[in-house]
DNA sequence: TTATTATGTAAGAAAACCTCACACGTAGTT
DNA sequence: AACTACGTGTGAGGTTTTCTTACATAATAA
């Protein structure tokens, strides 16, 4: 549908990201160097982030919060390429090997996190 | 409903919000300094503008292009504030004379306007 | 003509963001 | 215990973006 593109559209710098999705400017730019999101660039370098970007986000610190690391997010989630033919031919499925490790961590998720301002997902209905 | 927090939550700076509505800083500045939008601030002083503002701003540069001066537009869409009650007592329709300026104006539309991103009220339509 | 209006533009300062680079705590490994 | 890897904190130094203030200008109104 065309909401695609309303959603994939480059509009929030990274401080509003960082209040939107409680997390620090740090941890986005080490999820961004993981492939995880690709913000769009400003002619200045400044990243601008979509909603798409943020949902993903706050799904990142979803599964961080449960113990997923950052390789086990990348077969989960898939790197930031926006090429999804690309994604699909690349979907092997997590190996036996891969799920047994995920499968362990998430056996004991650790609960060191609280005050959350959006749940992932949530920013799907944000607006309207 | 609840959406209307949403909607007036301040996530725009105003790069962005120059982009989207197609108007120079100067422009915005000068509409807010006629108490047309009332965009909230960063603790350092930054612009932030909301959904709703950004509505107004496309509002506002539409009855300008059909050559509504600021006073005009000021009893049209009222003043940034959110008070509703006072919205509403405020509002002794417009008066015969100004209403005769009003329409003198928009008489002779000027049409040295063209490449619009977004019209007024598309920004109603446009998430999700 | 002169005043007003809406906008352009420039200067100087400050905030926000950028990219490194190194530090640190925790967890797993040797 | 010592070492390593991971996710994040933090600081330095630099660039971009935004801020306010002030003056200029074209078009309209008086």
């Amino acid at each position: 549908m065309g909401s695609d593109i309303r959603r994939s559209m480059p509009l929030f710098p990274i401080g509003t990201v960082m209040q939107l999705a409680d997390l620090t400017a740090r941890q986005i730019r080490y999820y961004e160097e993981h492939g995880l999101v690709s913000p769009a660039r400003t002619e200045g370098n400044r990243r601008l982030f979509s909603l798409n970007d943020i949902d993903k986000l706050l799904e990142i610190k979803d599964l961080l919060e449960q113990g997923v690391n950052m390789a086990g997010i990348k077969r989960i989630l898939g790197d930031g390429t926006k090429d999804e033919a690309e994604k699909r031919a690349k979907k092997p499925d997590l190996s036996e090997s891969d799920l047994k490790k995920l499968l362990k961590q998430e056996m004991m998720g650790n609960g060191k996190y609280s005050k959350n301002n959006l749940r992932a997902g949530d920013l799907s209905r944000f607006f309207r």
